[in-house]
This record gives C-alpha cells, structure tokens and sequence, in this order.
DNA sequence: TATGAATGAGATTTCATTCAT
DNA sequence: GATGAATGAAATCTCATTCAT
C-alpha cells in the first residue's frame, strides 16, 4: 500500500537521465541529440523520462541548473579555507586546470556554450542565463573586491570588467581545447593565462 | 554553345545567398535555420538554392570559408604598410574593437562558434574547421616570431601557446558579447585585454 | 476464506470511480479525457481503478448503463401512482425542465451524446447504444398507446413514430443547451416544445 | 520560370484534402481520425495536407465554414424566387428530407455535432461555432418575421426561440439518424416535425 | 535556370495499460 | 487490494531535399 518509491530512489533516477543526457549532449551537441539517444544510454523508457522531464528543453535547464550548483557548492567548500583573494585565485586556476581532464566537465562546457549560444537568441532562456551568467560574475567581483580591500590588488581595476574578462578567457579556452582536445596545450594555456591575469591584477 | 547566364551573374547570386544564410545562420542558428527562412530572406526560390549549393552544410561550410578568406585578405591589406609587430598587433586589436561593432561581423562570430562546437563531433567538419583554425594560429605565430626577431617581443614566449591563447581569448569574448550585446563594456574588455595582452609579450 | 473488503465497499469504490468519471468526461470529453484526470478528482490510484474497470472505454460504458437505469428507476417511481397519459408526459417535460439544472445531468446528456456519435462507428458499442436507445424509445410508445386506448391521444399518431421524434428533440434541445449555456432561453424552449408536442398528439 | 501553380489547382487541391477529411472525421470521428487516413483517402503526401492547413484542428474549421457557406448560398439561391415565408419554410423541410440521404451531408452533420460538443470545451472554437450558430438562427428568425408582417404567421411567436427550436429539432433529428440510419424512418420523422412545426407557427 | 509543391523519414510528446512492490 | 513508475505504440507536425513544369 506503498509502493510509491523513495524520494531517493526518484533523485537517482533523475540524475541517471541527467547525466545520460550530458553525456549525449556533450558527444552530439543538444538539438542534434534526440530523445531516443537518452533512452538507448540510460536504458529508461521514453515514457519514464517524460514523467521527470515535461521536455527535452527542460532537461537541458536542469542539467545546467544541477551543474552550476554543484560547481560553486564545490568552490565555496574550498575557499572556506582559504582567506586571500590571492589564494582563492590560484586555487580557482589550479580547479580549471586539474577540471577539464574529466570527461564529463567538459562536456558540461560544451553543453553550456550551446546553451549559450542557442539561448542569446530565446527571450525565456536568456533570463535564466543571465541569472547564471551574473553568479559567475559575482563570484570573481568578490575575490577582487577582497584582495583590493587587503591591499593584494590594485585599486584602479574594474572588479565588474575584469570579471567579465575572466570568464570570457576560462570560456574560449574551454571552447578551443573542447574542439582541439589537446590537453598538454591545454594545461600550458592555463599556466600562461594565469601568470598573464595575475601580473596584471596584483600590486 | 554559350552557357545562358554569365559566370558573374552566378557569382553575384551565390554571394547573395551566403549572405541571406549568413543573417538567418547568425539570428537563428544553423540548425535552427531552416532553407524557407533563406529563401524567405533572399527571395531567391528553394530550388535555385539548391542549384547552387548541394546541401545546407555546404552553404554553412562555404560560408565559413568566404568569411575566412576576407577577414585574412584584409588583415593582409592593412599589414602590408606596417612594418612593426607591435603595430600589427595594435591594428589586430583595433579591428576587434571596431569589428564587431557591425552587426554582420558579429553573426559571423556566432555562426562560426556554433558550427565549432557542432563540427567538433563530425570528422569531415573537423577537418576543415582545423585548417581554418592553423591558419589563424599562423597569422599571430608570424607576427610574435617577427617580434622576436625585431625585439619588441620576448624571447621567452612560446608563439604557438600565446597564439592560441590569443584566439581563445578573442572567441570567448565575442561568446559573451553576442550574449550580453552591451557594446560599451565590450569595448572596455578590448581595451583591458589589449593592455593585459601586451603587458605580458613586449620586452 | 472471507473477502478481504465487503462487497458494499467495492460497490462504493466503483461508484466513486464512475462519479469522478461523468464528471471528466462531461467537462472534457471521453476521448479527451485522460486516466489521470479521473485518477486526480477520485483520489484513486491508477491501479486500483484498473481493478474495477477493464479500460477507459468499459467506464464509459457502465456509466450510461448506471445513467439510464437510474434515470428509468426515477421515472417508474413517479408514474407509479400517475394514471392518465396525459399526467406522465406532463410529468416527463418537467422533468427535463428542471433536469438539466443539475450540473451532473447535464454533463451526463454530453457524455451520452458524444458516445451517440463516437459510437455509431463501433460495431460493440452500437449495440449497446441501440439497446439503450429502444429503452427510451418504448418508454413513450407505452404512454402513447396507453393515452391512445384512454382517448387522451390521437389515434392516428405512430407511437415508434412520435417516440423517436419525442426523444430526438429532447436530445437536439440538450445538445444545444449544454454548448450554450442559457438555462432561461432552455427553459422557455422546453415549454413552446411541449405546447407544441402536446397540441399535435392530443385529442 | 512560373510552374507557381495556377490559383484554381491550389483551390482544387485545399477541396480534395477537404473531401477526403470530411469523409474520414465523418466515419471516425475528428478525434479519432489520424493524419494518415487523410493522406491515405486524399492520396496526398503528409507533408502536402501541412502545406495547405496548418493543423488537423485547422482542416476541421475550415470544412465547417466551406460547408456553412455552401449551405447558405445553396438556400439563398433557391429562396430567390420564393415569396412566402411559407414557401420558404416547406422548402428548408424539403431540403432536409433530401439532404440527409447523401452521405456527405450527413458525415456533414455527424462532423459538426462533434464540433459543437468539443468545441463547447474550448473557448476559442466557441466563438467560432457561436458565429455559426447565429447565422443559422437569423436565417429563420427572418423568415418567422417575414411571416408574421404577411400574416402568415402567429404574432405571439416568439422568432428567436422558434428559431433556436427549430435547429435543435433539425440536430437531434440528424444525430439519431446518423446513428440509427434507418432512412424511411428519418423521413417519415421529417413529414411529421414538418406538420407538427407548421401546425404550431401558422395562423 | 527557376520555381515551389510534393515527399516522407524522423522528431517530440502523449497516454492507456501493466506490473513489481 | 492499492500504488504509481514504467512501458512503448502511436499521434502530430517539421523540414531537407527532389522534381515536374
């Protein structure tokens, strides 16, 4: 008289057909993923995936919701730790750096640059974006804001500029080495970027 | 026997056609782009489309390459009367800053990263999309080598790292811009990065 | 080995189901009408309405069963202590008047309509229908030929004839009402019906 | 350089699909008519029907009007050369005791009484069917006010609710025909609603 | 060459029914 | 008996491409 699953049992299921669905989004790209990919990876009915997902557009927002969630839950752990804006920087590098070897980071990459790319163009989805955008932002205008106030950054940087900077640059990058698939140079890249955005910032 | 119409002609209605594909490709998205939306724009009928192009990849594909081949051709105009490295870069930056100011450029931008991350999943897309990416590589790896040589530049810098840098960093901007659409920091991130950018090359 | 649950009790699940039941297919249609909308307004799970009923379609078929026979029941019960002819038309008109005041009622006459027409074209269910629809139909014959013999009714009236004609009008009446809503226009449509009804079969 | 096909094909063609759906909606049902009945009675490809409707709920409203305004324009032309509201009268009853033999009249019939019944569901059909509605009521009430300034008709009659009486008995009349179609029957019925109506409304 | 009507495979989504618990 | 998650056939609609004119 209660068969009625565990919410837990119902989260696991979920997140299988989120992750079956980065995982075809990430190889085919979203548009060209169709539903029966996600059925043929997760092993879960067409019909079962509809009663968690009222769409295929909705399993791409929560996937992208889930996936920026998990990424500061992440960064806010390790920085609990860490107190000077210098620190939370490197340590942010260091993420990105070690981040893209993982199959899955990257495709979530991928996945959020089409998004992004298909998104700027649907009035609906841009505002859930620019919510997500603006998180990012925020999070590196901290850190600045934090290392000016302690004396490690230079006063005249634009927190908000360099920001959207900071994001532009780990974005590109991502969106190269997603197509290049070269980690060595990958890694290199960083290294380089990191040296070249810290010598600019600090005092 | 005289073919009916004239080589140019032809020539004239492709470019037509590519330039239609290429404002409906840079709103809509290629995929999301259908051929009526082409000939809706063009007013050129679906078969006559089809006369030209064999598929809708190919009007992508070509595109890409047209767009290519001007951006170097003017590169190379303006180069040709600049002697220095660093002039050559500062007229690279000049251009991005001016660029993509119109409207088209900015189509093209997005056009190409969607068509980067989707060729990244088909092998023959690669291909052709990885030579377009050598030689832009090419064009910054001749310049910093010259640079070297002259001495405006450090010997230390690896050009192909900083070249691929330099590109990630110019695509992830435009990434963002063609999302945000606020030219005025647009123009700020240019100025910023210009300086960063520069920093960390010159002697 | 005693049932585990009395048989009142499924007696009242499966009316309960059929309640629920009327009251979707009235507001929405059969074919409309989806198993979790009756799961929702009965409180009632899937499966459990599975247990009483074989299919979507045996619910709608037990409920014009349970309709009509209520609705024969009720109307015995009246004419039980009416004599005259006379007395029981008069007596069915006002039923109709003040019938389809009753929300339930009326959405009973939709249901029963849409099924008319859905189910002319199923062999099974025509044969249920016609059955149904002889009921009614000899219904009126008896008061005819029982106000015939009593000299309260024409002779030369076709009691079959009269019989179709009587419900045929009451159906149209009630398939126009339940799309327009009017209950007053309805109810002075009802008594130009009868005067007009009355003044052609009597005497 | 113009296989446009000429206006009239396209007419021909829009008719063909048109036919085609009434016979399948009369037969079926509209809801339970799939695409594919269309395609296989019109012999006309899927993609095709979607070229000249929008949608199976598109075909549906546009058959409706077509044969509205058949109707009329059929009634208009005869009634041209009548002057009685008598003569128009007998000649609507002759109409249907003619009309319902062909069997796409009264696919017609069955076609639009599911409308109604559907439509009465869904607000933007309502206004639709309601228009409809009206043009069949001041048809009549025309003729009763005609009737009654010649003297024909009894001044007390109410022309609006006549005229609603007179479309519903017309309905439900066609409604159990359509599902018992017994046409000797059907017309015998006609012979007495007619005597009963005129007997009722005439001086 | 140009036209645009026609094609039909293929995509998303729905929902009656089943069945493990 | 009750539950509701799972199933998958089937429905609507799309759109790249073809082809008769």
């Amino acid at each position: 008289m209660m068969p009625k699953v565990s919410a837990q049992y119902k989260e696991e299921k979920r997140n299988h057909i989120l992750e079956s669905a980065l995982k075809c989004f990430g190889e085919k790209g979203y548009q060209a993923t169709i539903i029966d990919d996600i059925v043929k990876d997760s092993n879960i009915s067409k019909g079962a995936i509809y009663n968690y997902f009222e769409s295929k557009e909705e399993i791409y927002l929560q996937l992208l919701k889930k996936r920026t969630n998990t990424f500061f839950e992440e960064m806010d752990e390790v920085n609990a730790h860490l107190t000077s804006a210098k620190q939370k920087l490197a340590n942010l590098f260091k993420r990105f750096k070690k981040q893209e070897l993982k199959e899955d980071d990257q495709q979530t990459m991928r996945v959020y640059i089409e998004f992004w790319l298909f998104g700027s163009r649907q009035e609906d989805l841009r505002k859930i974006l620019a919510e997500r955008y603006n998180r990012f932002i925020d999070y590196i205008v901290n850190i600045i804001v934090e290392g000016q106030q302690s004396g490690e950054i230079k006063k005249e940087i634009d927190p908000q500029n360099i920001s959207r900077i900071f994001w532009a640059i780990r974005d590109g990058n991502v969106l190269h080495y997603s197509f290049l698939g070269e980690e060595e140079q990958y890694r290199i890249a960083w290294d380089t970027i990191e040296e070249m955005f810290l010598n600019y910032v600090q005092q």
